[in-house]
RNA sequence: GGGGCCGUAGGGUAGCCUGGUUAUCCUUCCGGCUUUGGGAGCCGGUGACCCGAGUUCAAAUCUCGGCGGCCCCA
């Protein structure tokens, strides 16, 4: 296949190729690295990651202490709490080996961090003065893939898993943080202006050990579902595993409650995936490594005057705050423009000599590559933050609209064959296992679950009679997902 | 779990069947000239046969093993 030539991504159609061209062309991450699943992150890619979870920690920070534990779990621990490790067992790394002694003790590389917290838990937690405990910790995971690796979204090293953990006298409080971890979550994903469905998974496809799992998913531009953040309430489950027990103020003693929720790089391949377009990535503001770039356009004999006059723009943007660009390389103006649009820069001004003698700039934004003239006195930093905020809204009304298009409600199980693998189906299903089985195998696809909030946008009713047994049943969420 | 395909410069490729010249072309990269309002052009240059063993006078090419990657089915 030649049709790839260095200058044109593939078409955003082809979402995989694209996808994949991408990443790499942007600078996101290389995938050469010489083990499966495991990928590096480019200067550009990483700074885009700590722009995001620089925001992130922004929102954990206000209510979470952050801690780090390490990445080796004994395998007595992991073992401990049964659901949980029939869970993972299968996707573990092992540690075997001391140099050339082999261990006494197997040591995991942790696939998540519940069973290294908890035994800490246990010597944290002693009265009811230490909850509720609020913690979390940005790390790397591991998991053994092995099927379909893909950079950011199936990995087997998780590079950047920003998982949060908690610990309550009961159930119901430890279920106010679910909601409130919900809406931690929406804020994020709201900044990201990433649209998402908040989906209850079924009872067969919740977190191993968990009483419940509410899931965030986006919808990907060729119709499958990617879930991009977890909540889970845990119940006593594990507190009574690891024995994490405090005492109450009338002098018994309890189990704690427990949840935790993770949000991991799928985060970025999906601000990646949902805004991008055929030119490459379009980056909201915020999270933009470059967030202007200035092109100067050089004719023989003008170099000066425009350079001058676009140095001192730079000086003003940077003076301001906001991570600016100024594009002096050999390269044409044309060539520039695809190479930003490519990064993604959200907002472009171009100096030239006629904008020189006018005293104005040419601007145009990434998500509508139109040429706007006006005055460099108008370019203030509150009319650059109003840019941004427009931007943003624009992008999140665009992914909104594309992902309404991608869901669509059937009667029965039967019309909404054609349109699993194109996009998200949402139907009416009772909890019953034999039911989703039922639904999975016809549709080959996954029952996400039913919905925990209905989008008011939606227009559907919660209850329904259950497409395949007939009994109530709820609005459920059925597609191929990543 | 089962089956198939493929490893040649940073990226994409030709050559392999039928062993034999200085390993092809595009792109990237470096230098020079020239140009600059949506991916310019010309000249010059750097850079590669996945690893190991075998067959042979001779291996990118044939054989075996290893490692790595991709695709299909369940």
């Amino acid at each position: 296949m030649e049709v790839i030539t260095s200058k044109a991504l593939p078409s955003k159609e082809n979402f995989s190729e694209w996808y994949h061209e991408l990443i790499q062309r942007a600078e996101i991450m290389d995938v050469r690295y010489p083990v499966k699943g495991l990928y590096v992150w480019f200067p550009f890619g990483f700074k885009i990651r700590q722009l995001v979870y620089g925001k992130l920690r922004e929102i954990m920070d206000r209510d979470h202490d952050e801690v780090y534990f390490p990445t080796l779990i004994p395998e007595t621990e992991l073992g401990k709490e049964g659901e949980h490790i029939k869970g993972f067992e299968d996707e573990v790394y092992w540690v075997t080996h001391g140099g050339r002694d082999p261990l006494d003790v197997k040591l995991a590389l942790r696939p998540t961090s519940e069973t290294a917290m908890y035994p800490m838990f246990k010597l944290w937690i002693r009265s009811h003065a230490d909850l509720p405990l609020k913690v979390y910790q940005v790390v790397n995971t591991f998991r053994y893939e092995t099927k379909h690796t893909r950079p950011l979204i199936r990995l087997r090293e998780i590079t950047s898993f920003k998982e949060a953990h908690t610990a309550h006298v009961d159930y119901e409080d430890a279920e106010r943080q679910v909601r409130d971890a919900i809406k931690l979550y929406k804020e994020f994903y709201d900044f990201l202006a990433i649209p998402y469905l908040v989906i209850r998974r079924p009872e067969w496809d919740k977190f191993p050990g968990a009483a419940y799992t509410v899931a965030f998913d986006t919808v990907m531009p060729d119709g499958r579902t990617m879930q991009i953040g977890t909540v889970h309430h845990l119940a006593d489950n594990f507190a009574k595993t690891f024995d994490i027990e405090y005492e109450t103020p009338d002098g018994d003693h309890a189990y704690v409650h427990q949840t935790c929720y993770g949000i991991s790089e799928r985060c970025i391949a999906a601000l990646i995936s949902i805004h991008g377009d055929d030119l490459g990535l379009v980056l909201p503001f915020e999270v933009s490594p470059v967030q202007i770039v200035i092109i100067p356009i050089l004719y023989k004999g003008s170099e000066e005057k425009v350079m001058e006059v676009a140095r001192q723009l730079y000086e003003k943007l940077t003076d301001m705050g906001f991570r600016a660009v100024l594009d002096d390389s050999e390269e044409r103006p044309g060539a520039k423009y695809y190479k930003w649009e490519l990064k993604g820069v959200p907002v472009r001004l171009e100096i030239g000599p006629r904008e020189v003698d006018e005293g104005s700039a040419i601007v145009s934004f990434r998500d509508e590559r139109v040429k706007h003239k006006m005055s460099v006195e108008e370019i203030t930093e509150e009319r650059i933050r109003k840019w941004a905020a427009e931007m943003k809204e624009r992008l999140l009304r665009k992914a909104t609209g594309k992902m309404m298009d991608k869901l669509k409600f059937f009667e029965s199980v039967e019309d909404a064959n054609e349109w699993i693998g194109k996009g998200v189906a949402l139907i009416y299903l009772c909890d019953s296992l034999e039911c989703g089985e039922d639904v999975e195998e016809a549709l080959k696809g996954s029952v996400l679950g039913r919905f925990e909030e209905i989008p008011e946008w939606m227009e559907l009713q919660e209850k329904g009679s259950c497409a395949v047994c007939g009994e109530l049943g709820n609005l459920t969420a059925v597609a191929k997902t990543y």
